[in-house]
RNA sequence: GGCGCUAUCGUCUAGGGGUUAGGACGUGAGAUUCUCAAUCUUAAAACACGGGUUCGAUUCCCGUUAGCGCUACCA
């Protein structure tokens, strides 16, 4: 075959019936990477023919986390349900064709025909008994007002091929396939009709989407070569599972990404995790000398993504590997580009930092080597920002539940009062010498230290700390440690 | 039940007819001593099972088992 290049055109079809959650937002990441890859358009669609389920809301969320997670579409987002007229129309040519028949059946008589196919032990499929209602009955059994939908013509024979870009050439025996219902009695098109009219109209070259849709996808199959079209390239990815290596869903915690966002996970480290669940690097990974990489920038990622590496097996989600990442880019950031993050968690939970931009980028460059997330900004490091802060209760009762202590962390804050060149190197000389002048070992005062000036037990080193607050506040706070009470 | 997909350390994975089966997360141990949720060193940890094919299978084929998915007037 004569192949000219073609653009491609990718989309990410979400059904707004929930919020963004992880499996669609690794599917939106592998479209949205492959498009970037290979120069073409990516396309968001909003799979919407759900009334009873779909909402305004839902939309919202899902744009949102597209957002959040930086994939970009330049097409989009279309609504399925603006767009009725298009899968009215691709019915009507079915119909035409004979691909396609009313079916006159209800509910009622569906459900208990399933029943009993149950209960004998046989398929519960649909048996065909309107497919030879000539169309012209048809026509006027609904003129008189009865409901009907309509049902594609699965051929009784032969067998249904594709080849899918991860699991290779697929086969599927028709006669395995029902007469699947392509309008719904209310007009509405249902999932295989609405996204295969939709794909045809839209030129889509590649649908990747998720591997519960495989099976479904022979149905498809038929349904382009009833339109005489030609096909996409398919690319079903694994499924992502929870711990218990059952599909992700609520059980399992944290399922919506922006649920991730609230965690203080910051947007590059998550699409950095997602992106290698389920696909990897291979040979690009490997380094010379030491190990494989792990850490990825977008555009690497842009880079080296390819269908090929997408993996056959579904993969557990592991959040301590996430929280792995999210502390590596929180490390790595430069000071300046997390501040809005970190502004963003402030306002969160009300917070007001009491020092200026200079002295904040010093204290997140001072706290980065010990944070995880983007939360420790707003709790635990709070000693750092202004003079707000808690004092953590197993902190205090580890290191200053000695009242001698105490009295001697307040003796050492007068000394330091009159510290005339207050620096790293003299601030410790001095609580070294204070400590053997008092017999005590300077370790202990050493932690107690960190904790009266920071309310924590963990902390950068602690004259780097001293140095930062400054004299003022080091001997305001090592003074305040006198009155301070511990049950 | 039927159909489909899958199977390498606990987890994510690399690899591939002959390898000490590599890396990462997590876990254990040790070092450091100014804390650790920091850092460094180090250890344990895998080819599901059974048959083929082959001089040789973890790798290829078949089966078993297990897991997952689909089997709607949901998507």
């Amino acid at each position: 075959m004569n192949t000219v290049p073609q653009a491609t055109r990718v989309r990410f079809a979400p059904s707004p019936t929930g919020f963004l959650h992880v499996g669609g937002a690794r599917t939106a990441l592998f479209s949205w990477l492959f498009a970037r890859h290979t120069g073409g358009t990516f396309i968001l669609r909003i799979e919407d023919t759900d009334f009873e389920r779909s909402s305004d809301d839902m939309v919202a969320g899902i744009l949102e986390g597209m957002r959040w997670l930086g994939m970009d579409w330049d097409e989009g987002p279309f609504y399925q349900s603006q767009r009725l007229e298009i899968y009215a129309r691709t019915v009507a040519r079915l119909i035409d064709s004979g691909h396609a028949y009313h079916c006159f059946c209800t509910r009622e008589e569906l459900e208990s025909r399933r029943a009993s196919a149950a209960e004998a032990g046989t398929v519960p499929r649909y048996d065909g008994r309107c497919r030879s209602i000539p169309q012209a009955e048809a026509a006027q059994r609904m003129a008189q007002g009865e409901r009907a939908v309509v049902r594609f013509r699965v051929p009784r024979e032969g067998v249904t091929t594709f080849q899918d870009a991860v699991f290779g050439p697929m086969e599927f025996a028709n006669a395995e396939l029902e007469d699947f219902v392509l309008l719904r009695s209310d007009g509405i098109p249902t999932y295989h009709l609405s996204v295969v009219a939709d794909d045809l109209d839209m030129r889509m070259t590649h649908i990747i989407r998720g591997a519960d849709h495989l099976s479904n996808t022979p149905k498809q199959v038929l349904l382009y070569h009833a339109l005489g079209a030609s096909l996409p390239v398919f690319a079903h990815l694994p499924l992502i599972l929870g711990p218990d290596k059952t599909r992700l869903s609520k059980r399992h915690g944290a399922t919506s990404v922006m649920a991730y966002k609230d965690m203080g996970i910051v947007p590059e480290a998550f699409r950095n995790f997602l992106a290698l669940l389920g696909w990897s690097p291979g040979a690009d990974a490997k380094q010379p000398n030491g190990p494989d990489r792990e850490i990825f920038s977008t555009e690497e990622l842009i880079r080296m993504f390819s269908l090929d590496g997408i993996a056959h097996s579904n993969a557990v989600f592991n959040n301590d590997k996430l929280a792995w990442y999210n502390t590596e880019y929180v490390r790595a950031y430069d000071p300046s580009l997390l501040l809005p993050l970190v502004e963003e968690e402030w306002r969160a939970v009300d917070y007001q930092p009491s020092r200026d931009r200079e002295e904040i980028l010093a204290a997140i460059a001072l706290l980065q080597p010990r944070a995880r997330s983007l939360k420790d900004f707003a709790s635990a490091f709070l000693a750092y920002f202004g003079d707000r802060f808690a004092m953590d209760a197993a902190a205090v009762k580890k290191f200053l539940s000695d009242a001698e202590v105490r009295q001697m962390l307040a003796e050492l804050g007068r000394q330091y009062a009159k510290l005339e060149n207050f620096t790293e190197a003299s601030t410790e000389e001095l609580l070294r010498a204070f400590a053997a002048e008092k017999g005590i070992k300077a370790g202990a005062l050493i932690n107690g230290a960190r904790v009266a000036l920071t309310g924590q037990a963990v902390a950068p080193g602690l004259f780097a700390v001293m140095l930062y607050l400054g004299q003022q506040r080091v001997v305001s706070r090592l003074e305040a440690a006198a009155s301070l009470t511990v049950e």
